[in-house]
DNA sequence: TTAAACTTTCAAATATTTCTGAAACTTTAT
DNA sequence: ATAAAGTTTCAGAAATATTTGAAAGTTTAA
């Protein structure tokens, strides 16, 4: 395989997961692009490799760069933007976990709260919906306290997570 | 808030929620209203309560007993078929992470592992794209495996691991 | 074997999301 | 202040995804 056909193949296939996940296939592939770009890009580098218009490589890299993944970059001497993607896996993660905390999670969470706890007296059907969803609150804010205590620790954060449960 | 208003909000936002993840908003709704459903419902129940037709509601049941996380019941001497949620939440948080990590994390593994494998000799483009990919790929196959190990042990898993380092 | 009761399938309609391109805007150098 | 170089915005077009509904398929009981 060349590189041309398997730097296509990455940039697609991370696209379509980027699909799969609720982010837009052209934002994963402007990641995708410039995860494998040893240097930064311009817009236009972006909208040329990726066959993108002008308003639609502004409107995924702005989306980029508010999830934190991507910044802008100035070259000295040079009127345009140049953009690159952090490439630290692990930051990465970290940013993401955080982002989808933030965006989805904690909305979630607040509807779970709110909708359990109506006045259960009365109707088994009311005291089961708020039993249910009780849980459910319950369970979700477990998993977003784990995911967070993740992050804090980054990669190192099972070793970290051990120390403190045995003290 | 009365019990169908908030069932309403609970349902909407369920239904919301899955369409970031990349689950459609009919099947997380059909989800949503099984989770809080004492009893199982047919599908004339969930027709009526959703007000969808019938074809998206046996679509979108079947794409749920996919997953794994609705299932069919029969009731004596009745011909109709009625469905139950999975309702055991670190059961369902267990179906879905194996689903998921079968249908996008191995096939993305795949692909890492192709691209990154081109020969790099020459170009240093090329060495920097097989570096990239490949500890893309590393990253990757690490975090599905703690995905596992944590499905394993289910709500128990941490204390498990714990165990197991400290032996 | 028939027909009633029910479920599945899929082509066409509808809804939603994404993309384009040109106009508006911003920044910088002169 | 002006114009060149660049970026952003957004209405309409295009592409995708979802939904409907009716026909085809299946299962069960008699």
């Amino acid at each position: 395989m060349e590189l041309e056909q398997a730097k296509r193949r990455f940039i697609d296939s991370w696209g379509a997961l980027g699909s799969q996940w609720g982010i837009n296939r052209t934002m994963a592939q402007i990641h995708a692009l410039l995860m494998i770009s040893p240097d930064s890009l311009s817009m236009e580098d972006i909208m040329d490799d990726l066959s993108i218009s002008r308003g639609n490589a502004s409107m995924n890299l702005r989306g980029l760069m508010d999830w934190g993944i991507v910044h802008k970059e100035y070259k000295p001497g040079e009127r345009k933007e140049y953009f690159v993607a952090e490439k630290d896996l692990d930051e990465l993660a970290v940013k993401i976990a955080r982002e989808r905390s933030k965006r989805e999670i904690k909305p979630a969470l607040k509807v779970l709260k709110d909708v359990s706890s109506i006045d259960a007296a009365g109707s088994s059907e009311k005291k089961y919906f708020t039993e249910q969803t009780g849980k459910l609150y319950d369970f979700v804010l477990k998993a977003d306290n784990m995911l967070e205590k993740a992050t804090e620790y980054k990669d190192n954060w099972l070793a970290q997570l051990v120390l403190k449960i045995m003290r």
